[in-house]
DNA sequence: CTGAAAGCGCTAACAT
DNA sequence: ATGTTAGCGCTTTCAG
């Protein structure tokens, strides 16, 4: 079924057929109703690759995420999937694990004209890449991740810790340690040093003991194991534990609750934790943390890339979401905060 | 930069060109050196809308899911773009949350030449898209969910809580209550009924008031919520605890533990548990449970697809996984398992 | 307001 | 072995 057989069923050309299945104005009513009517007789569906073509435009989005290794992407990319799915587009995804990867995606995969611009979320864009986009002009959007010649949206670490470490200290905490994911990774850098900001701000001491920099490097840090293995590491060295942690993922945080407890260690009773994302299964190990609003990210990095398609020459933003703190009991507080907690 | 501007350039037809990026054998090296070097030089991609209009083939494939509501389709999709992005396929994501919301994409967003096949994931497909399917040939491999015109990949769910209710008894329990998810749902009702099979075989009395079935409809029961609910229910209802459990999902199994553990009941000393599916945190949990090789499913179902793909006659298959018990602590063994379990 | 015709970029059949 | 040409199905001028 193309528009040639509804334009002969219905005694019209072809154009006139396009100009009804496009809403163009400049068609009668009465031909419209004819040519509506024979469309809907035959089932027929545009082909997607032949208006693509001819319009120049796929209407579909590509995400490339490190893919499904952290639950945080999982819900961005709800965000992605349902702003975009309101406005009729298609969504298509590439996991790239690795750098590597990444740029494997970048060489083979970068066909012309099947999307109309890339959402690339975590991942540095190596600089020979971005050379490509602005030359080919093509739309990217990054997230949690920066570069200075696109449009970002990013997650305020520095803002976070901060926001983590004070509510440690309201609390009455004062020998707190940090569990952190590698330092190669920016966000990591980030909150460590707004963790020790934070402290030296109120006078509390940081102790090199009770910084944790995982060696780990699934996920650049930010695993199970991780924290587990963190933690586990630093109870082997039978160091006096602190009496808080602020950890920079709530995976990390069950990675290392597990650790403890094989030690017989109780949260929050014999240490607190403050941990860094609000995924979705941070409620179930009632885990204090200061949440990012990862479906809000995704939906607006969509919003962010629909703009700069229908706006090519504006100028590049970037923007910052502050992380909220969502008190559980990982603190010592609200026991029973997660019986409410179902969203 | 099209096939004409290196067609110019390297003083060869666009034919010669054709057929040089297809890697067609009737082409001299010289020539096909020649083109290759241009190609390179003028950094060409082909545009991916132009063949597949020409060669009536996309290389993309659809997938249609509970969109992320659920752990189990997020390990299955992992499956299917790993195997997908290893033959150079694209993946394109729809989310379907409800069977209303699959209608709709059915009706308006299956855009002919759009993909050359979609999977569907779990959800019922209803009889008069079936029929389209058919008519217009498109291939569809249905995932978790069946129709007799179709290939279709499921797990047996006999099977799974036959082992699942006999592991319970090898252990010794024989008061056995079943958490379930709504009945509406063809996995609980087989897994009820194999349940109840097996401990009829056995010569162990199902008790009526130890069936549980969800009354919360959120996926259909599988949730964490429904758990929860489910088991606080029963425990308001003060008849006494059988010794174990078998829950129909892990995210059932994880909220029905937090309402345990909100009376002072804990697993397994209370009580044992045994679930179903393995979702990467029911280790976390350290619960016992019915492994469904997720992963393979998705890899298979690709693997079907693309076959399908290639022989559109070839008689339909229906193939079936049989879970593996996967032992954890909730059954009161192997309490440190959870250790070693880092797959 | 509508029909005819020229592309969009590529593949594949057809000549040579 | 290579060049030429006819589509693929749709949008969009350009005439009328």
């Amino acid at each position: 079924m193309t528009i040639y057989d509804i334009a002969r069923e219905a005694k019209v050309g072809i154009g006139t057929v396009s100009r009804v299945l496009n809403n163009s104005p400049k068609v009668t009513d009465e031909t419209r109703d004819r040519v509506v009517t024979v469309a809907k007789r035959l089932n027929y569906q545009p082909h997607a690759f032949a208006q693509g073509l001819a319009r120049k435009r796929s209407n579909t989005l590509c995400a490339v995420i490190p893919f499904f290794t952290n639950y945080f992407f999982i819900q961005v990319l709800q965000g992605v999937q349902e702003t975009l799915a309101a406005v009729g587009y298609d969504l298509i995804i590439h996991g790239a694990n690795t750098q590597a990867q990444l740029e494997d995606y970048l060489d083979h995969s970068m066909r012309k004209g099947r999307v109309d611009g890339t959402l690339l979320f975590s991942l540095k864009l190596p600089d020979r890449f971005a050379e490509v986009f602005i030359e080919k002009k093509n739309p990217l959007v990054l997230v949690d991740t920066f570069h200075p010649s696109f449009d970002s949206i990013r997650v305020d670490n520095t803002e976070g810790a901060k926001k983590a470490t004070e509510y440690l200290l309201s609390l009455g905490y004062r020998t707190i340690g940090m569990l952190n994911a590698n330092l190669s990774s920016v966000p990591a850098q980030e909150r460590l040093s707004s963790f020790k900001a934070t402290m030296c701000t109120h006078n509390v001491e940081v102790r090199d003991e009770y910084i944790i920099n995982s060696s780990n490097t699934k996920n650049d840090g930010f695993s199970r194991e991780a924290g587990y293995e963190g933690m586990a590491e630093f109870l082997r060295r039978g160091i006096k534990l602190p009496s808080a942690f602020f950890v920079s993922s709530d995976i990390q945080a069950i990675g290392m609750i597990a650790a403890l407890r094989e030690n017989n260690l109780q949260v929050p009773n014999d240490i607190a934790i403050v941990s860094f994302d609000d995924i979705e299964i941070a409620k179930y190990f009632n885990l204090t943390t200061m949440r990012q609003p990862m479906f809000d990210m995704g939906e607006l990095a969509v919003k962010k890339m629909l703009e700069r398609i229908e706006n090519p020459s504006a100028p590049i933003s970037s923007i910052n979401f502050t992380p909220t703190l969502v008190v559980r009991s990982s603190c010592g507080a609200n026991k029973n905060y997660v019986l409410n907690d179902n969203r």
